[in-house]
DNA sequence: TATAGATTACCCCTTAAGGGGGATATTTGC
DNA sequence: GCAAATATCCCCCTTAAGGGGTAATCTATA
């Protein structure tokens, strides 16, 4: 997805409104952001997008916890992807809404500025019940789904991880069972479902 | 993608800064648009998302030319897909932009609203590339790809289209030459790439 | 009418995937 | 230290996919 400037000038304008008397940077990339480090300092609120290809938007979020860990991080997602919500929580993040919420920014912006915390309400039934549901894959597992994904053979996984291709199948019985799938297919649309690739 | 109310704001504000004068209306969905019928009368000009799962788009487009032939097109899309471009080319849209081309949106509304078209140079290179590549896959193979990118086995594909899973297979080695791919993953993103699905 | 393109279908053969077992290390948590 | 979880590997068998052919229709059109 390559909107992110539109996105970028709708969030702009949009918090504009909501806070008319607030100085707003805006950044088009990780990098950006980080080449102007003494800037953080005077940050009282980061809001970020997570969907942005190539980007690595958690190497951000990690420098601003260890560094700045009283500015609380407000994420912007396109899409309920488990292992991207899991994250942001180990991470400690304060905020997280779908970008097609956007009529909760208002709220958002408030607790996140008051010390509060805000998850979206669907955010928040959507994690509960992936983690009721058992959907917890080991490490190895999601080395596995993400390289099957990617459209490889079990071969070529085999070969990426140098482990037998029977460890592969293995694995792969197992994802089935955990997931309660039965095709490769299945394995494919639920990692780009819950993963960022 | 369920970010276009973000999008929507983005193009309102950037639109409303190109055209200050300009009176501008914004539409969720096409039922939205339709139902507004008479509307249509006064506009110089409509501008589009094109990548609005779940709507049709082209109907709105088919139902503007087919009435309102006087009024352009503009068409703003995520990415640049092969089956889009050219089923816009035959309906006769006046401009088409990509998404991080905004720069060159202010260029695109003029000359539209001049009488004259538009289309990114990026995108028009993409196009005549692929054309030029023979990239012209028969209708019946654009019914194989798209099913055989939901997932589809070449059995359930031959069950769905009631035919044999032999003339599946066939198929698939034809579409494998004229895309000089090799495997099925490969023809799955291609159509991911090229097909709105 | 002849020809090209599109659609359908079949055969043979090889390889990959997957279901159903079982087994052995290796790590980790308590 | 020990059980549980995790990761690794193997065998057998069946089915699906795919590569390399060939060919009968049908249709549009030069």
């Amino acid at each position: 997805m390559d909107d992110h400037t539109l996105f970028l000038k709708g969030m702009h304008y949009l918090i504009r409104d909501i806070l008319p008397q607030a100085d707003i940077d805006t950044y088009k990339s990780v990098r950006a952001i980080m080449q102007n480090k003494r800037g953080f300092e005077d940050l009282s609120l980061i809001v970020s997008d997570i969907d942005l290809p190539g980007e690595d938007v958690f190497e951000l979020f990690i420098y601003a916890r260890k560094n700045f860990p009283h500015i609380p991080i407000l994420v912007i997602s396109m899409h309920k992807k488990l292992a991207v919500i899991r994250k942001c929580k180990e991470l400690g993040i304060e905020g997280y809404i779908l970008k097609n919420e956007d009529g909760l920014l208002p709220r958002a912006l408030q607790q996140l500025l008051n010390g509060d915390t805000y998850f979206s309400r669907s955010l928040e039934i959507f994690y509960r019940r992936a983690v009721e549901n058992n959907e917890t894959l080991t490490e190895r597992e999601e080395d596995i789904i993400k390289l099957i994904a990617k459209g490889y053979s079990n071969q070529e996984v085999a070969d990426e991880l140098y482990i037998s291709i029977e460890t592969v199948k293995t694995h792969k019985k197992n994802i089935k069972v955990k997931l309660e799938v039965e095709s490769t297919q299945d394995i494919i649309t639920y990692t780009k479902t819950n993963y960022l690739m």
